[in-house]
DNA sequence: GTTGAGCGTT
């Protein structure tokens, strides 16, 4: 028996209905119709005063009782997407509004559907996907001869804020649940922009702290870093790519000295491990929150992962440090590429800084084996599809039964089966199972 | 007419 459900985007606004199925389910896509990025419900419990989050299930949220009776539900977003004009007070959702920010300059670009039912045609793609934004193209890639669908296609959204939105959750389409990511053939586009700026013939007499302040009338800056023992360069990372852009290829004096600032290159072991055989780092297929940490264009002050994406063609890496030519030998060439190498957040934990090496943000290096460390520095969280760790968003199961699949069915993110793996103790290592059954393609934090 | 990790006839 179906029924109308009422729906507000906040407690207080104007509620609207949303009509569940004959069921009694409510359709997340129903739901992500009329609350584009809708990841979920919750409603107030009057009996206890706290919120109670709605049982979501292989792409249908279940009524709390024998039907949805009176609530009025709250829609739920993935952490950190919720960013709309009405939140007014941007104190403490700074963090938020900041990253949305940075995100409204950057471009679309077309975005892979995978995991597509046979069946799902263009249409059926561009009815689903539009929930998120004006649509440019849509795809499905189908055999020439059978005109059978190969169960992938693509779409390309005109407004970056619809990418963003769309590639924070997973998507329930005809059925199957279909995973959109930045295709790998366009990876390293986004490259281009690199925060990350290579200070060469750097002097000792130059400290971090001199670097960050030199190099602040810029943009701001996110971090120095300096290696030790003294090998005359620097790294600056800015908040702005554009803004380490803007001083590439430019000569700065320095306490005096003249140094050259060029882009830095990536490190070796991302261009050969992502680009020539990711097998070599099979960690990255494990890890968690790939996505928050993955281009490291969130303002992420740790050395770890402004690296992440830095993964450039393959003729890029030791010949394109852009040391300005000639100026620095064979072995500080070396030792730039070393210390690259050595600045992997996702490396071993005993590798996973120089010692010695400076910094000015007093920031410890996190590693990423802990989970819960990552989102909090992670302006970037709007690429996390709010890992299954989103309790806080209310959104979790809470009724029992075989609701203890819930974690892994938040968002979708489990098995395409309905039958769930065993559910995990921890919070970590159930972001560990539901990240990790995407393998590959862990350096570019794009998928 | 089957299938289920991947990567786009232009």
């Amino acid at each position: 028996m179906s029924q109308y459900i009422h729906v507000a985007e906040n407690e207080g606004d104007e509620p609207m209905e949303v009509p569940s199925e004959d069921d009694g389910t409510l359709l997340l896509t129903t739901l992500s119709a009329q609350f584009p990025g809708a990841c979920g419900l919750k409603y107030r419990n009057h009996d206890t005063g706290t919120l109670r989050g709605i049982r979501l299930s292989d792409g249908r949220l279940y009524p709390p009782d024998t039907d949805w009776g009176r609530h009025l539900y709250i829609a739920v977003f993935p952490k950190g997407e919720k960013v709309k004009e009405n939140s007014t007070h941007s104190s403490d959702s700074s963090v938020s509004v900041k990253s949305h920010k940075r995100f409204e300059r950057q471009k679309c670009s077309d975005l892979i559907v995978l995991g597509l039912p046979w069946k799902s045609t263009e249409d059926d793609l561009r009815k689903y996907f539009q929930q998120f934004g004006e649509l440019l193209m849509v795809q499905v890639k189908k055999e020439p001869k059978t005109g059978q669908s190969k169960g992938f296609g693509f779409v390309r959204f005109s407004e970056y804020d619809s990418q963003v939105k769309c590639m924070a959750q997973r998507h329930m389409i005809d059925g199957r649940w279909c995973d959109v990511r930045i295709p790998n053939s366009k990876e390293g586009a986004q490259q281009m922009m690199n925060r990350k700026v290579f200070v060469g013939r750097c002097t000792e007499e130059m400290t971090a702290d001199d670097l960050r302040h030199y190099f602040s009338k810029f943009g701001e800056v996110v971090d120095v870093f300096i290696p030790k023992p003294f090998r005359a360069f620097a790294f600056v990372s800015f908040a702005d790519p554009e803004t380490a852009q803007s001083l590439c290829g430019e000569d700065h004096i320095i306490k005096g000295a003249s140094v050259h600032i060029s882009g830095a290159a990536p490190k070796a072991s991302e261009n050969f491990s992502s680009r020539y055989d990711r097998r070599m780092v099979p960690n990255h297929a494990h890890m968690p929150y790939q996505g928050s940490w993955g281009p490291g264009r969130g303002g992420n002050p740790n050395h770890g992962n402004s690296n992440m994406a830095t993964g450039m063609g393959n003729n890029m890496g030791i010949g394109n440090l852009g040391l300005g030519a000639m100026q620095l030998n064979h072995a500080m060439l070396a030792a730039a590429q070393a210390v690259l190498s050595s600045q992997t957040g996702w490396g071993p934990l005993g590798l996973t800084h120089q010692s010695g090496a400076t910094t000015t943000n007093g920031d410890p290096i996190v590693v990423a084996t802990t989970s819960a460390a990552a989102p909090q520095h992670s302006i970037s969280s709007s690429y996390a599809p709010a890992p299954p760790l989103g309790t806080s968003n209310g959104a979790i199961v809470t009724t029992g039964g075989a609701g203890t699949g819930a974690n892994n069915s938040f968002l979708g993110w489990g098995s395409q089966t309905a039958e769930m793996p065993p559910v995990p103790h921890t919070v970590a290592t159930s972001q560990v199972h539901s990240w990790g059954t995407v393998p590959g393609k862990a350096g570019s934090g794009w998928n």
